[in-house]
DNA sequence: ACCTTATTCTATCGGAT
DNA sequence: ATCCGGTAGAATAAGGT
């Protein structure tokens, strides 16, 4: 919410200083057939509402990539298209006005026969490359709001990023939300860098519900062949333990124990997080901190029922391993 | 895409600390 | 009174056809 507010405020002060500079960017009244100019917040574009001139293009590269995540507002992360692609907009965003302004002797059907049909043209040059920017520069947006929202680090968003953009580069997209695939792109991300956060954690800070958000997932590592290996419980170890307040020396005997855990096997086909859960109730217990297994259920969303079932096996498995 | 199997979850209860 | 452990049935994940 609050960088929604942020985002637009700064789209609109940009667009204030370019109506100073560019005389074309202030019109309110179509050039060509006189209808009132609407501008359009979904697509940042300006159009006329009768003949559906698009007076401004160039408006959209002010847009989402220009925010600010780390609350100083100096930090402003530029990501997507190159300066190069954004002059070259503008440039042909002005030449459709000029043209238009040029034609004068025919009747104004034929005209605005015409005139829609180059319009169309142009349109279909723009959408192609156009909306692939803005979809990459929302979905970019995105990837920065949630990574920050989970504490991930930069080469992680980074990794999110490049994987976002070879989907967009293999046509994965259609069809699909972009905020599934950015947060599919994202939970990819972190587990490739070691630092897991579950599912739902994701579904926590993400605009939409766990499912599509796994089916993108799915998509994702398969057509892409992303080699991410299942996750070790002991990667959610620090994570969970900060969340949970128990002392390093719990979490290193946790550590420990899932050690055990692997060297006996019985952590397959079992949830990581839920043997991370276990394995630090377990610890607790040992290092006499209490905490229940309900707290667990609260604060790292493992189950209880899960918790019951993993904990004493995996101190059959510790106490078997130190003790042969 | 559908079906099968193993795992986890929700809800619930009795017993223990 | 709270915590623990067990149970049944629903939901979910992953693998195979």
């Amino acid at each position: 919410m609050t960088e929604m507010t942020i985002n637009t405020s700064d789209k609109q002060q940009t667009q204030e200083k370019n109506h100073e500079t560019v005389s074309t960017r202030q019109l309110s009244v179509c050039p060509e057939c006189s209808g009132r100019i609407r501008y359009d917040e979904e697509h940042g574009e300006r159009t006329c509402t009768d003949c559906g001139l698009v007076v401004n293009d160039a408006e959209i590269d002010y847009g989402p990539e220009w925010r600010s995540f780390d609350g100083e507002g100096n930090r402003q992360s530029r990501v997507g298209a190159p300066i190069t692609e954004r002059r070259h907009d503008k440039g042909l965003s002005t030449t459709i006005g000029w043209q238009n302004k040029d034609i004068h002797g025919n009747t104004v059907s034929v005209r605005k026969r015409k005139q829609l049909h180059r319009l169309r043209t142009w349109n279909e040059r723009f959408s192609s490359k156009d909306s692939q920017e803005r979809n990459l520069k929302q979905a970019f947006g995105e990837l920065e709001r949630m990574a920050s929202a989970l504490g991930l680090p930069d080469p992680c968003r980074e990794t999110a990023a490049v994987i976002y953009r070879r989907a967009v580069d293999e046509s994965l997209l259609p069809g699909r939300s972009i905020e599934a695939m950015t947060t599919a792109c994202l939970y990819a991300a972190a587990r490739k860098h070691g630092m897991p956060r579950m599912l739902t954690t994701f579904e926590a800070v993400s605009r939409v519900e766990k499912l599509p958000i796994q089916r993108a997932y799915r998509y994702l590592s398969s057509e892409l062949g992303l080699k991410i290996e299942p996750t070790d419980p002991i990667q959610y170890l620090h994570q969970f333990a900060s969340e949970l307040e128990v002392s390093d020396e719990a979490e290193h005997v946790a550590r420990d124990i899932l050690e055990a855990a692997k060297d006996e096997g019985i952590h397959i086909g079992k949830t990581p997080a839920g043997l991370a859960a276990s394995a630090l109730y377990a610890a607790a217990r040992l290092t006499n901190e209490h905490i229940t297994q309900k707290t667990v259920d609260e604060t790292v969303g493992v189950s209880e029922f899960t918790i019951r079932n993993r904990y004493q096996e995996l101190l059959d498995a510790y106490d078997m391993h130190s003790h042969p």
